[in-house]
DNA sequence: AATAGTATTGCAAATGTTTTCATTTTAATG
DNA sequence: CATTAAAATGAAAACATTTGCAATACTATT
């Protein structure tokens, strides 16, 4: 067998009888280097298990080729589907993820941040607009690329590329009024260091406004992002008297949860109330009721926020001002007036 | 304001009147430095904004302080799991993910893992116990403490942690045999380059066989990884008169799907037709009915990977060969002994 | 005040590459 | 066959750190 000596590239220039320069210029710029020389270190390269050492491009200035992404937390429908079409296009382009979950603790995204940072990531990808000034301004010191997704906002120090989350409220809010719901009742996650959920909440709000209803508090209902935990919430909301005739839900699978929820208790859905998601997750069309929801195109996204970040690592300059990915109201079978 | 020069070590070192090896010690042997030294050393790094460069660190054979973590897809109810937890707990650890996905491709696995070797990962994770024989290879002779995870073998090159697939199956096998139904249907998803849901199948099918009963081919359905997908198959199969007393699906996310079509064909489970998932997914519990299912804890599984993968790095020490962590039956609301 | 011992610091080499520039080799031209 | 241009290679400096060793600065002891 060959030994498994450290195998730097000077091995490989002995192994090959060139010089360490002639090796390094066989991988960069092959195109510098004679196909018949190529050849003979392609083979030491194989002989020795070569492998090159990034981190000692890195520190040539050279590009570490990797893409720090924080997420919220990945163990959740939504940001699933997005990393999951971020990794994919960042891949493609030659990149590799640095991936991070700070649990909606604004904080513990500016630690994770500077950790990217010392790892010298290319690029860097949040989730929202909603971080601390200290993280942002960390970023930009930095002259980092950084796009921030999954809502849009045109004041933002990065370009962000995602749904406007008023809107994407306002759609539900809209639909529910419009259908002559007056008895509403809200479900949302935590709204604290979450800027697309409290944006969606303040935009099903304004848009009920408009048909003057109002949601009293003790239909505002709040859950961790469960199923269970949504379908305990509305359970309870039944048991205490206080069904609506529509439900309005921060994301759909909270709206998976009632639905639920509202099986276990008999009652109909639409008939006896509407439920509306926001999202549309995989399996909210598969769901039977199929779920009425508002669709934002996770893969879109990610796929493009991948896109403008290869970008703006290659050309460095500041290129596009982000991208506002328009929410698409899906009207489907658990939304109807009120009986 | 500040200019952004450059910020290196120097720098910082010009900057605090010490020599850059004192700046370095004080980062990384705090002890060994005066504390008034200190003092002045902290001062030039936050005026400078200066952030410490692992590259250049990792070059001197110190651990770069990341982890590649290999997983089919991200987007999928049963690794977003994984990959949460694991994560939380390397993270704790100081270690950073890396992560890439290579969409049940085997080949891409390889080469996925060179890259990581390249960034000159500590540590790597993969999903399951079937790999390309090169890949395997590959990690063995760079001496990186990599780990298996999700499915539990004897023989692996490496620690593996994880249930056994095929007493999964067994499990929900057993559990339909002995409820009486011999009318049984199975949903699987590919089984290429997916070594869990093979295992889970034949062991579903050696239970079976233990009560004479065996699934003809035309109820052996197989489907994409997916709630829609599952709900078509089965309502295909129910339209076709093919309606089994039982159907095992090879995961909660098709079992999901399958009721999702009995729902609207008007069959009622357990009635009609027993259901049976595998994983527990979050929402599995909450769903109505409750699904009968295999639990695989997925968060303990990442977080003890997580902690042995840390502990080879760290002693780079053969220890621990895996762990085998035991399924749980969860005998919910979706089975029945058959009318 | 001299001495020994310890605590602190700096110097210089080392890490694994890339790249500029100079040198050598090869090919093309007359 | 000499000359010139082009192609291929090598030497050495540079990148941002860490660390072994030597030098210096303290502190306590006599």
């Amino acid at each position: 067998m060959m030994k498994d000596k450290k195998s730097d590239i000077v091995a490989v220039a002995r192994a090959a009888k060139v010089s360490p320069s002639t090796v390094s210029r066989s991988f960069n710029h092959p195109e510098l280097v004679k196909a018949s020389t190529r050849k003979k270190i392609d083979r030491a390269v194989r002989k020795l298990g070569y492998i090159r050492n990034r981190a000692a491009q890195t520190i040539h200035g050279i590009r570490s080729g990797t893409v720090g992404l924080i997420v919220p937390t990945v163990d959740n429908a939504i940001f699933a589907e997005l990393i999951q079409s971020f990794t994919d296009a960042i891949e493609r382009m030659g990149f590799t993820i640095l991936l991070a979950s700070h649990g909606y603790d604004l904080q513990r995204e500016y630690a994770l941040a500077r950790k990217m940072l010392e790892h010298r990531v290319d690029g860097m990808a949040l989730i929202g607009t909603e971080h601390e000034a200290e993280t942002l301004h960390l970023l930009t010191r930095q002259g980092i690329p950084s796009v921030l997704l999954w809502s849009y906002a045109q004041e933002t120090v990065f370009p962000s590329i995602g749904a406007d989350n008023l809107e994407v409220g306002h759609l539900v809010g809209h639909h529910i009024g419009q259908l002559g719901h007056s008895e509403v009742a809200m479900l949302f996650p935590p709204l604290t260091g979450n800027d697309r959920a409290a944006h969606r909440q303040r935009g099903v709000e304004d848009a009920l406004a408009q048909f003057d209803v109002r949601v009293p508090k003790h239909r505002q209902l709040e859950t961790p992002y469960s199923v269970s935990d949504a379908k305990d919430a509305v359970d309870r909301l039944i048991e205490e008297g206080n069904a609506p005739t529509a439900l309005i839900c921060g994301n759909d699978v909270l709206a998976w949860g009632a639905l639920h929820a509202l099986s276990r208790r008999g009652l109909r859905v639409p008939e006896d109330i509407s439920v509306t998601g926001i999202g549309d997750f995989k399996g909210s069309r598969a769901f039977e009721p199929a779920l009425t929801t508002v669709r934002i195109p996770a893969n879109q996204i990610g796929a493009k926020a991948a896109g403008m970040i290869a970008e703006r690592i290659m050309a460095s300059q500041e290129t596009s001002s982000g991208e506002l990915v328009r929410p698409e109201l899906m009207i489907r079978d658990t939304s109807a007036p009120p009986r």
